[in-house]
This record gives structure tokens, C-alpha cells and sequence, in this order.
DNA sequence: AATGAATGAGCTTTCATTCAT
DNA sequence: TATGAATGAAAGCTCATTCAT
């Protein structure tokens, strides 16, 4: 989820140099409009919530007119999931890079589940995962499309990981499928659902993160570690 | 979340002849009519969400008038609080009886985790959290109170016991809170997250329940058993 | 059309004695106030169609709330519904009358033939003539129910009129439905075009109308009479 | 002015060669572009009617920008007042050279009176009466104007006929103008306001239209016939 | 001169809340 | 005390019009 810090102003010029030289866009089609929509749905569904939200509010932080969302999104429901969308993949991009296959199977897993951990405890990940799940009931695609993709992505790529140990000979599991999400689970024990539901209301410190993780690591190969 | 089976009729005289016995009672005091609220409050706001819930339709579903919930709950947000307080410690109740002191540890950690496992994946209790984290942001208060209560204190009994058997010489385990709240993520490994997300629609079937609460009390006392 | 004429002032104090007396009334069923908001909505619609007329607009004329007119018609349409079904009948009712069979027949028809055209020409009814023709494509049924049952009424009821004098061997008339139609549209040759569309902004006075329709009556008799 | 430039799929470019050589012309002067914007604009006003044809649907009907519409035409009123006076006349040419002074009255009668109410019946003509009557009240001048000329003319025409055969000593008739508009409203007695009014959906047969402007003729005859 | 992306007032409709009965 | 008819602010969305390109 990048953030874009700073409050636009409540109507940001539109001709900025970088902006014009490219001409006019097709309706629906700039690229900087369409970030400065997303930008401001963002700051408005993150603090308000889905249904909270109001166009009007969105069209106000946004620094938009009214007209102008619904020409770049159908409506209400499309913005929210365009959102989601535009946020996919940052969570798990930056994961994907700790399974390194040189270095020791402890230390790799240990990064991936640190990482994870730190970046699903984020608050900013935490409010729009339970945004999402505020609406999943009328809207079950957007909340699978987006969290699956996600956390299956994390179970996907770590039990490839571990397929590839297992060929090695250096680990023994039978269902590195499970094992994947045992892992995932054990890496951040409590952690997940205390941040979501708000037991703790601040991030967990690295150290913990690290503390959890490291005994995660030891269990896990303590169980299925070769020898 | 305890069920009140049969559907009210339109309009039930409050005035049943037990209830009248004890004379008129002040405004928002009587425990049937506030309980007849909740149960209709509880209703609608679980097949509807809490934004699309009206009033009026919690109104009917109780079968009191819209004053009379004035009376009783401050507002909707209030009524909803309420309704999440007055279900509280119904899962859990369920599932502190599991942890059998008199039974052998293993058999006891498969109990707890697999009732645990599919009490937290029904389909209601699923709707339930995600109502409650879809109000969240706004409602910070509530879903600690909740949630909060709710697993912790299954944290709370589960690392109560561990004590109990690291004192009894029976397990090995540095720090309790942690290997509570380890155990119980791995009992549900993946199926809580999940369920939450609508990635899987469907509950897990007791057999899977089962395979992974079993594996999750082997890996558990690999780790933290005293041989 | 009755009238409603002096404009209500902005919220006519809904406890007049008369209404009070009556005790509360349900949800939507107020006689009184279901007279006011259609009296509003008549001015309104009447003075600005029914695509220009908005809610907001007969909520202010009417005195009452938006909500309000919401509980009383489901939505716009069924409210410019009710609006002319509640006015039907007050034209034809008038007309009927003049069929006397006990006079001579051409002064039945003059009579019949001049109050037809006198009514049908009148300002507010050509007014809501063009209002229902303006809706006409959207809501067919609502035109042929209301001018349709009107018009054919009166086409009806004069060619039950006319099939009587044949019988009685006073007319010979070999359709009387065609006759009956030809003696209407003879009685206002060409007013009810011109009030229609505007072409002359007055009332035809009573003076043409009896010219014409003495015309028309001379015209009928001549080719329809027995000698 | 003859640059449109690129939209060339849509609708084929209007500029062919015969306009191209008359060079750049003065805004909302090239009569070819009007007559694009009025095509357009009759085909969506005609389907959706006034109000709910949106000035976009005429835009890409026409295959013309926005801004060139509003350069041609004051406003949305504007527009459908000019498309109004441009279907002028187009009705009554067609039915002015029925009163062919050569052959018989009774003859010239039924064929202005048979295509008279064939043409007013046809359901594009109904159509446009119809929403024409719809605006009528915030457009009075539009109404009066497009079919004032329109039926007065029929009147005029007829008129101005009856006049020469009554100083042919041919007919014998007092009102020169109210026979004629006794006549065209005897010529399609009924047709007309059952069409308006949709209480038949079905333009009349040629039979039908036939057999009522035959009746029309005689009964006319007989009154005004001369012996 | 022509374009069409952007505007924002305005639309119909809903619903939490109030208060006269 | 309990009722529910009435309220009216606010919602999502449309579209006639403008003006930078």
C-alpha cells in the first residue's frame, strides 16, 4: 500500500507541467487524475469505512468533481474495488524476495515469516482488510480476489519453497500445502488477529515480530526438519 | 450465539401473566422486552450487515415499536453493542470444557483445538467478525470488547493449562502466553483466514478440522513436550 | 377537477379540530393529509409536467415531508398516478347527465354536445391532458385508463343514447358507435385541437361553443334523421 | 469549419467535396452540420422523448461534439424548438395537393380527409404530438407554433376551397372555416384522440380510415351540399 | 472552429430519530 | 409507558453546460 502522504489541496491544478505535456486524455484515462481519485478514496474509505464513505466526501478529498469519478469509475462498489486492486500485490511483492534458496532453510523462512508478520500487522494493512471484510457479504468476489490471491500467494510460493527442500532431501513433509499455512499461521501466532481485531492497537515491535518468528522457524523444522 | 428458534409473530403481547405479576416497570427496565429486542436486533443484523439493517426492520423482527428501542438502546450503534456484549462468552463457554485436566495431554490439546477450530469457522460466527470488524474503525471499543474477550481468553485458558502441565514436569515451555496463542493458530492453520476472507465458502469439514488439529498437537509437543 | 385554490401556507398545523377528533390514523392513511399532498402535487405537476415538477417541489407545496409523501406513494409515478385516477370521474359525471331521454332529441344533443366541449376545453383539464399525454410513452397505461374509460364513456353513453332512438324508430344510424364519435368530435369541431396544442390560449366562450354545437347537432340530424 | 476530424467510424464525415469548396465557414453557420445535429437529435428525441434524451445521446447520434451542439443551438430547448419548425410543413404538403380543384367535391373531400387522418394517426406523428404537448406548458410558443400553422393550415387550405366552390354556387355553407374544421374532425372522428390517448395502440387500417372519411363526406354533403 | 473532459447542482429515494398521541 | 407517523438530512448518481485544449 504506497502512501501518499501529503493532503492534495482542495483542487489541485490540473495542467502541472508533467501533466500537460502529455496532451489531452481520453475520458476515464488520465493516469494522474486516476491516481488523484484512488489517493483520495484511499484517505476516505480507510477512515470512514465503506458504507460511512460518501461520494461527496471522496469528491471533496479527492479535489474531483463528482463527474468526473464516475467517469473514471462505475460507481461506488467499482471505486472501493478498483482501490483494493490498485493495492494488491505490494503486500506480497515485497515478500516473495525473502525465500531465497541460497541461504540456509532456517534463515529464509525465518525472513519470510518476519516480513510477512510486519507486513500484515501494519495498520494501514490492517484497516483495509477489515474494510474489505466489512463488505465481503455483498461483495465475496472483491474480498477473495484480493485477500486470496494474497495469502494463497503466500502459501503458494512457500510451499513451492518447500517442495524444492523436500526434493532435496533436506526437509520431510508429507503436505507442504499445510505445512505452508502452519508456517504462515505459526509466524505471526496471535499477532494477525490481534491487530484486526483491535486487542492491540499498535503495531507489534520488530523484536517481538523477530521473537515470534524465530520460535516458528524451530518449531516447524523441529517437526518436519530431517534428522 | 445462542439461537431463539421460532419467529416472533408480528406483535406479541408483552404482557404475558408472569411478567405482569410483578407490576409495571420503569421505561427501558424490563429484561423480556430488552431480551426481545436482541433477538430480533440479532436477526436482521446477521442476515442483513449493520449498515443495511434498518431500524424498521429490527422494529418488525422484534415486534416492538421504534420508541420502545429508543428506549431500551441509545442509538443503533448502541443496540449493536449490545447485541455483540450479550453474545459474548457463548463460544468460548463451549470450549474451555475441552481442556480435560484428567485426560492425557495430547488427547486434551486435539479436543481444544479442533472445537476451537470449528466453533471460530461456522458460518454465523464468521458473519459475526466480519460485521464487527466492518464497523471497527468507527467502533473501536467494540471489537476488542468482543473479539478481544473471545480469543483471548482462549489464550487465557489454554496458557492456564500449559502452567498447570509445566508444573506437573509434563511440558517444557519457556513462555506459555506464547505457545497458547502458537497452538491455536496452528489448530485452524489457514482455515480462519480463510473462512474470514470468503476464499473458501464453504466450513472446513470436521476431517479436515480433525487432520490439522492433529497435526498441529504433534508438532506442538514435538516442540515444547518433555520427551 | 376541483380546485384547490388558495395555496397552503408552508406547514398547515396537522391538528385542525375536525382531523383530531379522528384519533390517530396509520402509517399512510390520513385522508387529510393524502388530500394535501395530492392538492400540492396537483398544482405542482399542473403547473410544470411531470418530468420538471420535482419531489422537493410538491414537498413544499404540499406542507408535508419528503418521507411523508414516501409513506402515503410509492414513488413519483405512482403519485402523478393517483394523482389522475383521484381526479377522473368529475368530467364525465357532469356530462352523463345531459342524455336526457325525455326531451326531444336534438335538444339532448345540444345539451350533451356543448357541456362535453365546454369541459373537455376547460384550462385545467386541458392541462392535465397534455400532462398525461407528456408521460404517455412511459406510462401507456395510465392514458388509456384515464382518457380512455373518459372519452369511450362518452362515446358510450351516447351511443346506448342513440341505439335507443333507432329502436324507437326516431334515427337511422347504421353504426352507432362511428355516429357517436362523429357527433363528439363534430360538437368541438376543431376547439379541442386548438385548446390542445395551444393554438388559442382561451376558453372558447360559451356563445361559440353553443354556435357550434347547435351546428353540430343540425349536421347530425340531418344525415342521421328520419325525415 | 468543415473539420471533423477524426471520428470516422461513428458517422461518416460530413464533409464532402461540393461543401469543402466553399472554404471555413462562420460558427453554427454550416447548414450541413445543422442538419447532422437535427438529424441526430430527431432520431433521440423521437425514441426517448424530451426529458429523457440526454444531450450526449444526440452528440453521439449526430456524430457531433458537444460544444459544436451548443454552438448551433442556444440550449437543449433550443434544439428541440428548432428540430420542431424544421419537421414544419413536412405534415400538411402532403395533403394540400389532395384539394385537387378539378376533380369532383365529394371526391377531393374524402381523398384530403382519408390522407389527412392517415397522416395525423401515423405513430412517429403521434409521437412527436405527444411530446410536444408534454413541454408544452414551459414551452407554450413551441406548441402553438409548430402545430398551430400545421392544422390551421389544413383549416386554411379547406377553407379557402369551400370558399371557391361556394362562389361556384356549389356548396352552401354560412362558416367557411367551421365547416372546415367540422370536416377534418369529422374525417377522422374518434382516430385522433384514441390515438393521442393510446386507447387504441394501432394506427386505424386504410379500411377503417376509408370508411370514416367516406361517412365524413356525406354527412358533410348532406348539409352543406347544394340540393 | 470544434472538441469532449470536467463540472456541480440537482434529482429521487432512504432511514435514524423524534415527539404528539 | 409505548407507539409509529412524520421528519429532513443525506445518500448515490445524472446530465446540461462550460471552457481548456
Amino acid at each position: 500500500m504506497s502512501e501518499t502522504p501529503e493532503r492534495l489541496t482542495r483542487r489541485p491544478r490540473p495542467t502541472d507541467a508533467g501533466h500537460k505535456a502529455q496532451g489531452r486524455r481520453a475520458a476515464g484515462q488520465d493516469p494522474i487524475k486516476r491516481q488523484q481519485i484512488l489517493a483520495g478514496a484511499k484517505r476516505i474509505f480507510m477512515s470512514l469505512g465503506f458504507e460511512a464513505a460518501s461520494m461527496n466526501d471522496i469528491t471533496q478529498e479527492a479535489g474531483v468533481s463528482k463527474g468526473t469519478i464516475y467517469v473514471y469509475f462505475e460507481d461506488k462498489e467499482a471505486l472501493f474495488a478498483a482501490l483494493i486492486q490498485h493495492e494488491r500485490g505490494a503486500v506480497l511483492a515485497r515478500i516473495e524476495a525473502a525465500l531465497d534458496p541460497a541461504v540456509p532453510i532456517a534463515e529464509a523462512l525465518f525472513e519470510f515469516g518476519s516480513s510477512l508478520s510486519a507486513r500484515l500487522t501494519a495498520p494501514e494493512v490492517i484497516r483495509a482488510q477489515r474494510m474489505v471484510l466489512g463488505v465481503a457479504e455483498r461483495m465475496p468476489r472483491l474480498a477473495s480476489q484480493f485477500f486470496g490471491p494474497q495469502s494463497s500467494s503466500g502459501v503458494t510460493v512457500l510451499s513451492r519453497y518447500l517442495d524444492q527442500k523436500v526434493a532435496a532431501g533436506l526437509l520431510a513433509i508429507p503436505d507442504t500445502s499445510l505445512a505452508a499455512r502452519q508456517f504462515i499461521d505459526l509466524s505471526m501466532a496471535g499477532f494477525f488477529k490481534r491487530c484486526l481485531f483491535g486487542i492491540i492497537t499498535d503495531t507489534p515491535t520488530p523484536e517481538e515480530i523477530d521473537r515470534v518468528a524465530r520460535s516458528a522457524v524451530e518449531m516447524f523444522l523441529r517437526y518436519y526438519g530431517r534428522e
